[in-house]
Parts: C-alpha cells; sequence; structure tokens
DNA sequence: GTCAAAGTCTTGAGTAAGACAAGACAGGGC
DNA sequence: GCCCTGTCTTGTCTTACTCAAGACTTTGAC
C-alpha cells in the first residue's frame, strides 16, 4: 500500500454513516470536492494521482456507498454518464452547458415551487412524489460568447422544442 | 419483405418532416402511439410482432430521425435507458414511480413557472436557459397501495434528500 | 413503367458505463 | 493482537448504444 497521507476531515462524516474509513473513499471525496459534478471515470482519474492502483470498480462501490449513506448526490443528466457532487439536503438543481458540458448549481428562484407539485387534476394525482429533479440546459457565458463559430456540437436533449 | 399493411395516418407527417416513409417508420410510431414512454428496446420487440427481420440498429435510426425532425421526443430518468414519446410542443413533464417505473406526463400546475427561471443572484445568471428538464420521482398508487410489502426495490434516484 | 440518386436498412464490429462474483485484504471492535 | 466483516481488486459480463460499409428501397424525373 502506498504511503498516503489522508486528511480525518471525512472520516467523522464516514464513521457516522457507519462506513469504514479506507483511502480510496478519501481519494474519492476529495476529488468530489476539489471538482464536483465529476463522473466516475474523472474521479477515478483524479484518485490514481495518490494511488494508481485503485481500481475502477473500488470507485463505482464507493459513489454507490456514498450516495446510499447519503455523503454524496448522484443525478444524470441526459446523454451523459452519472455525475457526483458532495452537495447534499439542500434545495438545489443543475444547469448544464450543452456546448461545454459545464454544469453549475442553482437554487431555486422561490421559495415555494408551486410548478413542481402536479396538477391535481392530472392522472399524476395519483402519485406521491418526493423527489423532483430539474435540469436547465442552454449556454453558459463562454460559449455564448463564441457562439457564433459555425461547428457547434450540441448535447442532448435533442431540444426539439423550446419549454419554458 | 413482408406484406404488411400500412396506415398512411403517419405518411404525411412524416414526409411533411422531408423523411422517406418506410416500413420500419411506420411499426415505430405505432409502437410509440400504442405505448408512449417505450424504450428502444420495447419498441423493437412491439415492431418485431409484425416485422421479425427488424433490426435493432433500424430502430435506434427510427428514433434519431423521428427526434430530428421533432416527431418524437426523447428523455432519459436517471438509471433508466432513454425512453420516447410521441407528445411534443406542448409544456409537459413526467413522474416516475420509483418502484414499477411507470411513468406518466404531467403538465406543469402553474401556466408561468417562476421557479423553472434560475435565481439572477446565482452563478446561473450566465446561462442562456432554453429548456427545463423536470422529472418527478415518486410513488404511484398501486405501488403505495402494496407499499407495505417488505423487499421494495426503488430505482434512482437514490433519494437522499426530499426536493420540493 | 423505368431509371437513377439519395436515403434507409441490415449486418457486424466496437465502445462506454457499469453490474456481478469470488477471493484477497484491511479496518476496527473486542 | 486477533478475528470478523466490510471493502477492494481482478476478471468477466451485460446493456445500451454508436459507427461503418454495403445492400436495398423510396421517390421524383422522364
Amino acid at each position: 500500500m502506498l504511503l498516503v497521507v489522508m486528511r480525518t476531515s471525512w472520516d467523522d462524516t464516514l464513521r457516522a454513516a457507519g462506513l469504514r474509513v479506507t483511502l480510496p473513499r478519501h481519494l474519492v471525496l476529495e476529488a468530489l470536492e476539489a471538482r464536483p459534478h465529476s463522473d466516475a471515470d474523472s474521479i477515478l482519474g483524479a484518485a490514481r494521482h495518490s494511488y494508481p492502483n485503485l481500481s475502477a470498480q473500488a470507485v463505482y462501490g464507493v459513489l454507490k456507498a456514498l450516495v446510499a449513506a447519503g455523503i454524496a448526490r448522484r443525478f444524470e443528466p441526459a446523454g451523459a454518464s452519472a455525475l457526483y457532487e458532495l452537495r447534499v439536503g439542500d434545495n438545489h438543481h443543475h444547469l448544464v452547458c450543452r456546448r461545454c458540458a459545464t454544469v453549475v448549481d442553482v437554487d431555486c428562484a422561490v421559495a415555494s415551487a408551486p410548478c413542481l407539485t402536479p396538477s391535481p387534476s392530472e392522472t399524476g394525482a395519483d402519485f406521491a412524489v418526493d423527489e423532483a429533479e430539474v435540469i436547465f440546459w442552454g449556454l453558459c457565458a463562454a460559449c455564448r460568447a463564441s457562439a457564433a463559430a459555425p461547428d457547434i456540437t450540441l448535447l442532448t436533449p435533442a431540444s426539439t422544442t423550446t419549454e419554458r
């Protein structure tokens, strides 16, 4: 095993969640802290700087454990692989740039969220909704600035209709 | 080629979109009409009842063409494969049952959507948002009725926090 | 009706993301 | 320090696609 200094900041969090404190878990947490909205592959890449033998499978396992324990959150913009972040327990959604795939957090603009409650007249009234996933698609400032460039490859969803 | 009677109802739609009228496209459209919110595999299965030699690749190609032409819409609930539907051009979102994966359409409860406009004070203010993808997660009536059953396998997202 | 061009489908190979399983290894309670 | 159990490594497999090349079909022109 490599000699890698583990910061203790995550120990309590892991133990409180009933998880053992291991080097791969530290590395995954640090990678996520440094770069939120990373996918499993980026996290693996970052973690391998400190621990080149880390397996991809371990990262998948760690991420699954962190999500199950409520330490991390997983979300999946259409057409992309799953992304992870450590910001949990608050009300926030995500903004994804169609061009450069940058993801930024965004709070809800209003305290209450009327439109996130399905209309009672709908079929959806039979549902007990416990979560609303909201992903905004658009162009970030940098990409809009260079939007004159002709060869734009836009990300999914291949929006055929502009929703609100 | 099999002798399959093609209804003409889709011909104009296809031609208006500049697409040729072919049997695979008819079958995909009919499958989607019969069962909205289907994934590529279910569509393939349904279409093969009429045309057993239809290739999976053809279905992927047809779906891509339909989405590009604005005839169909593609969306991707986290943890599931892409789903397709023919209801396009209106403002609707989706409700997904965590347990049985049933998807139902749901209109926005309010005409305007204040919470779908990111707060101006946020980082997101730099973004030019053109679409908001909203997916509600919860339990449908049937699954809630049988929710006492102990071995529930819930679908993603593994919700650690309840959002609005 | 025939022809040709362009679009579409079939076939086959390839890829990315992640799941599953078994055995080795290590954390942590005692 | 020991041992149980959770975690990691390694290897294999699956799913959901994508890509490419060649055969086939649709469609408009004649």
